[in-house]
DNA sequence: TTGCTCGGGAGTTAAC
DNA sequence: AGTTAACTCCCGAGCA
């Protein structure tokens, strides 16, 4: 695997309203990833209005994957921080040029969602962005930056549902594909493309877990409490994924 | 008190 | 068949 997640932070102080909702069946979801999984790729990421994306700042810009988290209160938020210490050779042939975020240390973070953690406006992803998909990690899925991205064929990406092989889908897959499903934007959206920061909704974030377990085949249903879980095994873990 | 997140740890399942 | 990875599930602690 290419990354190692070195940390994974989460930051307080987000104070925005939760998203408004928009009620989509699971059925119609599912069906539509499995009909449109090859056009999802080729759509570019139009930018949500939430209120960390009206804030637009400077800094920090290819800092690290960020996962921001909106609680009923609005108060949360996670962050994520990969290294890449061992890039994958082969993935260094692709993007040789990729800034590659820095070490924070093999600990969690705490820090204030301001105005001096919402580093680039998504208003430069206007563009057509051509993601990796399926990610071989979290970081590949999440830290890629957009002009890395645009950078490449569309041609050299693979099909969204390319889950067919033996492989299991892996959590960070699903949610990259959820990233890039405008159906889900509901649910799941880019807060900052360019540095793998996205965000639940607080309303559907209970859905988007359900449709995780459903695409797993759970038996009991999935819940979001137990898909944060996983999430956060991926920094407890802090190897390559 | 309530609602939420966090993290420990055991259990499960699929891939190797 | 054994090992390992990646969750899944439950639980208690802590916070606002």
């Amino acid at each position: 695997m290419l990354a190692t997640l070195e940390t994974m932070g989460y930051i307080s102080g987000w104070s925005g309203p939760a998203q408004t909702p928009v009620e989509v069946d699971l059925e119609v979801i599912e069906e539509y990833l499995q009909e449109h999984s090859l056009d999802v790729q080729h759509t570019p990421p139009t930018p949500p209005t939430t209120p960390a994306q009206q804030t637009h700042t400077h800094s920090n810009q290819h800092q690290g994957t960020s996962i921001i988290e909106n609680s009923w209160s609005g108060q949360y938020a996670y962050q994520w921080h990969y290294d890449y210490s061992s890039p994958n050779k082969e993935y260094e042939k692709q993007a040789p040029h990729t800034e590659w975020p820095r070490l924070h240390g093999n600990h969690w973070e705490r820090g204030a969602y301001s105005n001096e953690t919402t580093p680039c406006s998504e208003s430069d992803s206007t563009g057509s962005v051509c993601l990796d998909y399926p990610p071989s990690s979290p970081a590949d899925a999440l830290t890629c930056p957009p002009a890395e991205r645009r950078g490449r064929k569309t041609s050299e990406t693979l099909p969204l549902a390319s889950h067919s092989g033996k492989k299991k889908e892996r959590l960070f897959h699903f949610l990259f594909e959820m990233l890039q499903t405008p159906s889900m934007r509901s649910c799941i959206w880019w807060v900052q493309s360019c540095s793998g920061t996205f965000q639940f909704s607080s309303q559907n974030k209970e859905r988007l877990a359900q449709l995780w377990g459903r695409r797993k085949g759970n038996r009991k249903t999935m819940t979001y409490q137990k898909m944060a879980r996983a999430l956060r095994n991926y920094s407890r873990t802090g190897r390559d994924l």
